[in-house]
DNA sequence: TCTGGGGTCCTAGGACCC
DNA sequence: TCTGGGGTCCTAGGACCC
């Protein structure tokens, strides 16, 4: 029997009072550029990855000319030229700023967020009266266009799922104008039998082509399937999915953000590198980053994985990858013992005679600093004082003004920003350097 | 020439124990 | 010659997300 079978008297469309919104910036990183640089409004812009490699946002004049999420950025040039898109550079600092201010505002508009990723946050509706509810989308919309400037797209359901799809909607149908409730059973059943299985949460590439491979290609097909089939297949995530797009909640609000289990920091070089001393200044500088973003955190560890490879897409070169996990007697988040042990796991996996693309460190298993107690007390204080200094000055000074000695000065590896706009919002020193 | 980075969760299978 | 079975824990790898 099928789920849909199984499940049609007990009518769960109708039966759950919990609404979920969903907000997400249309185009964000685009939308972001575009608020300090208004000759760029209603034309093409892309927002290029690290290292200016892959085109990771596109305003919709973009994608109507053919760009696609992901694109190698050269392969794009053709394109891009032809149609004077304008290009720019990652700016990570300026799209976290802009999305702590979307996210302050939407906070107004319930108590209940979940702030789900740099430009997507759920609320919960609950107790709201539909009636009223497309009044408050209008004004979520509103506010945020007109205090900060970003254009978003509201979808609301009674599950997770059925927000995302609704905000699918939203984003799609152009008369939605930007909002798409969906709350009526036979609206909901219309719009899951024509949406593809790969537009549903949850379900990824490999995933949509394996349902699809079993003749399952609308996301009201997926819910014909037997509950055994979708169990031996797809296992708990697919059951999941399957009681979310019921309207059975199953994924609740998370307001507060669990604290991080794993920490990475990686970067693919700006040139292919060879030598054991440009690997180890790559290596001493993402773990310096990697010690930072556990202080930030409060968090501490006494495990963490290196990892080094060179370019896989380059089928002439000599092609080798390795990883270390690495131990540390006692829990720490000290740069100077996180940066040691780092080159030292490097000796052990570096192998002359290859091209590195990339490098990076995972801190693992980690947890809240107070945990931290015994034997390693003195160390404990002493390091502390010294990573608090370290830390305020850089701070203060702009980053990396105080490094370890093994970051090196020639960084030949650091990645390539060629097209990157000033961080308008939250570095007034580059921001007076561009006016003059 | 040029192909991102940072996360989470789940599962299968091995190691180990009694 | 014949050599248990069930439980737990850990880990690597795969899938997904933005």
């Amino acid at each position: 029997m099928s789920f849909i079978q199984q499940t049609t008297d007990k009518n769960y469309y109708r039966s759950s009072k919990q609404l979920f919104a969903l907000i997400d910036c249309n185009s964000f990183y685009a939308s972001c550029e575009r608020i300090f640089n208004t000759k760029i409004i209603k034309k093409p812009v892309v927002v290029l990855s690290n290292n200016d490699g892959c085109i990771i946002a596109r305003s919709d004049e973009a994608k109507e000319l053919g760009i696609q999420m992901g694109e190698p950025f050269f392969k794009a040039k053709d394109i891009i030229t032809k149609n004077k898109v304008n290009v720019f550079s990652s700016n990570y600092s300026l799209y976290g700023d802009i999305s702590n201010r979307v996210m302050e505002v939407l906070s107004t508009f319930s108590p209940e967020i979940e702030i789900y990723s740099i430009d997507e946050a759920f609320l919960k509706f609950d107790g709201f009266n539909e009636k009223k509810i497309d009044d408050h989308c209008k004004k979520i919309r509103d506010t945020i266009k007109q205090w900060i400037g970003i254009p978003v797209s509201v979808g609301v359901g009674r599950t997770k799922t059925l927000a995302k799809v609704a905000n699918h909607l939203a984003k799609k149908n152009k008369e939605k104008k930007g909002i798409s409730i969906l709350l009526e059973e036979k609206e909901i059943k219309q719009e899951l039998s024509i949406l593809d299985v790969k537009d549903i949460w949850g379900i990824g590439k490999k995933l949509s082509i394996f349902l699809k491979s079993n003749g399952i290609y609308s996301a009201f097909d997926f819910l014909q399937k037997e509950r055994g089939w979708v169990r031996k297949n797809m296992g708990v995530i697919g059951e999941r999915i399957v009681m979310e797009l019921l309207g059975l909640s199953c994924l609740s609000l998370e307001m507060i953000p669990n604290s991080k289990k794993n920490c990475c920091v990686s970067r693919s070089f700006g040139y292919p590198i060879e030598t054991f001393e440009d690997l180890s200044q790559s290596v001493a500088n993402y773990a310096t980053r990697a010690a930072e973003k556990l202080r930030e955190d409060n968090l501490v560890t006494n495990v963490m994985s290196l990892f080094l490879l060179t370019n896989y897409f380059n089928k002439k070169d000599l092609q080798y990858s390795n990883s270390l996990k690495i131990q540390i007697d006692y829990l720490t988040n000290d740069t100077v013992v996180i940066v040691k042990k780092a080159l030292e796991g490097l000796k052990k996996i570096y192998r002359p005679g290859y091209k590195y693309k990339k490098a990076g460190i995972i801190m693992l298993n980690l947890s809240q600093e107070s945990n931290i107690q015994g034997l390693f007390e003195f160390n404990k204080e002493k390091s502390s004082s010294l990573m608090k200094s370290f830390d305020s000055i850089n701070l203060r000074y702009g980053n990396s003004t105080i490094h370890t000695a093994a970051e090196g000065i020639n960084k030949l590896w650091s990645m390539q920003r060629q097209k990157m706009s000033p961080c308008y919002t939250t570095r007034f020193n580059e921001l007076l350097k561009v006016d003059l």
